[in-house]
Order: structure tokens, then C-alpha cells, then sequence
DNA sequence: TACTATCACTTTACGCGTGAACTCATACCA
DNA sequence: TGGTATGAGTTCACGCGTAAAGTGATAGTA
């Protein structure tokens, strides 16, 4: 069968200038928006990015409280960082772990009410941040087209999905 | 003067639904795409995306040399960041430095033909891996969209631009 | 009831990125 | 000529992310 070897040799072909145009953009920004987004909550708040958004997750959710997995998928990490990340939260009592009462193998990450404090008192300094670096420079078309890239891509974290 | 009120106000205003949304999809793309990219070279050819960035560059430039400074803004990377990278390619003989003739500030990375060689066969590996992962389901119009809102960003690496 | 498979995390060793402090070379200026 | 400032790059200690192996609970099956 040769739709084997076409398939290939399409996958091989060079970028055009476009698309070139489209990957070095893309690249550029996925490397370096998650520094410029961070170290605003770092210096004022003492967290990672990654830190506000599963603290974030967890103060909108119903009764503050979320399966490891869902977690994982709603911050964009795989469950071994978000493990890690929540035991780091869990010592500085931000967060509380208990295995769910329903089924013994998952774990409900719950927010306490130390945590709600942090995220509420991080937010304005991470919609600051949202604004200035990313939404302020975008229009409505742009921004759709975000949201549109980024359902076609659909990527997901690791395990999950 | 009201005017920096003003300007506070609008900054904490919160997000409407489709700024959320293209938040909320940007973030989940620039925090999982890295890794997705990388785990192919990695697998296949033991080098970090960001390495395979570095060498390409390189490989692209007039006689595979770059000042130190600017092969950093090519690979989207901080200074430290390729530095360090920098030392880990000459230690496995991909990369030599060497201080510019024309001025002992700058430091002179040049790709050496075993370093040409390892571009030379990740390339493939990293073109299916970006037309796989990104460019197969995005279109023309897509494209653009992303060329657009990455000029727009602009976003430039750490004590660079 | 046991035995296996599967699933949802958790842990650990290792490598990488970061920011701060440092080095070294050139430019500027008295 | 000296003395300071600037700018490029490097280094180091520290903390985080990752993959792989490990744990413990439930489902399925004989």
C-alpha cells in the first residue's frame, strides 16, 4: 500500500514561509509567556504559576473540592506535578487531602480556608498580569481565534485525556 | 490626577466570557504544548526541545555563528538559561565558543559538523512532531491568527529586547 | 473466596531553569 | 592616564518537573 509512504512524505514536507511564520510564533510564545505570568504572583505572593491555578480551580469549584485527576486536567499539569504541588500546598495549609469517601482510590483535594485567602488576595495581581501582557494587546478577533486554536489543538496533560 | 485610578480600575476588571475563554485556552496551550514537542526528540535523539531550538539556529546561520546574545532571542531563552545549555552542547562536542575578534564582550557559539550532524537528523523527528501536534489541524486562516497574535505579544526573553 | 487486572494516585532520583552574584572587556569621562 | 559605568556572558545554589517504579483500593473472574 503506498498511502503509508504519501502519508509520510506529506508529514516530511518543509514548512512553507506561513507556516514557518505560524510555528516560530507559536514556539516563541509557549516558551516565554509562563516566565512573564509567574514572576508577578512569585515576587508578591511567594507561588508559582501553576500554584495560583490549582488554587484557583479549586476556590470555583463546588465546595472547594476536586478530584486529583479533574485537578490535574482543569490546571493543564500531569497528576505527578499537581501530587507534588499539592503536598507542597498541603504544608503550608493551603490545601487538605482525603481519600474520597465514595471510592478509596481517588484523593479530593479540598481548599482550606487559608488557601481561599492566598487566591483571593494573588487574583487581582494575576488579572493584572492577564491584562497587560496578553488581553490588552488582543481584540475580539484575535481572541477568538485563540479560543479557536486552542480547541483545535486540544492538547492534554499527560495520563489524562 | 484620576487618570492611574482609571487605569487600575480597568486593569481589575474581570474577565468577560470570551476573555476567559481565550485565557483560559492560551494557558493550557503554553503549558502542555513544551512537553508534547519535546518528548519526541527526547525519545529519539536524547536533545531538549529547547536544544534542538539552539542547534537549528545555529545550523540556519551564516557560517553556523551567532553571538551568544542573539542565538538567546532566536531560541526564545534567557541568557543564563542558554548559557548553560551552551556548555552542555560543547561538552558533548555539538558547539564551540569563542570570544568575538571584533569585540571580547561578545562571545562567539559556533556548530561544529557532529553538532550539524544531530540537527541534521532531528529535523525530521521535529517536523512530524510539529505537523502532527500543531500545524495538520490548523488552516490558513489559523495560521495567520497566530502569526498575528504572537507579533501583537511580542514577548522577548528575560534581560533581552 | 482468592487471584489478577486496572486505576488513581504517590514517591524518588535526576536533570534542568532561575535569579543573584560574579567576571571580564570596552566605553566614557575627567 | 586612571576611574567609573555599562554591558555580555558565566556560575552557583536552590527549587521545581519528569519519568519510572511503587502503593493501595476496587473491579472482574473463576
Amino acid at each position: 500500500m503506498s498511502g503509508t509512504g504519501d502519508h509520510e512524505d506529506e508529514q516530511l514536507r518543509w514548512l512553507d514561509e506561513q507556516e514557518k511564520a505560524a510555528w516560530t510564533g507559536l514556539i516563541s510564545l509557549v516558551l516565554l509567556l509562563p516566565a512573564k505570568l509567574e514572576s508577578p504572583l512569585r515576587q508578591e505572593h511567594g507561588i508559582t504559576l501553576f500554584e495560583y491555578l490549582v488554587l484557583s480551580q479549586l476556590s470555583e469549584a463546588p465546595q472547594r473540592k476536586l478530584r486529583m485527576g479533574e485537578l490535574a486536567f482543569l490546571a493543564s499539569g500531569s497528576l505527578s506535578r499537581l501530587s507534588n504541588v499539592v503536598k507542597r500546598c498541603e504544608q503550608r495549609g493551603w490545601i487538605v487531602r482525603t481519600p474520597d469517601p465514595a471510592d478509596g482510590r481517588y484523593t479530593l483535594a479540598e481548599l482550606t480556608d487559608a488557601g481561599f485567602d492566598i487566591v483571593h488576595r494573588a487574583a487581582p495581581t494575576h488579572l493584572r498580569s492577564v491584562r497587560r501582557i496578553v488581553l490588552d494587546s488582543l481584540n475580539s478577533t484575535d481572541q477568538k481565534a485563540l479560543v479557536r486554536v486552542a480547541e483545535k489543538l486540544r492538547i492534554v496533560p499527560d495520563g489524562l485525556g
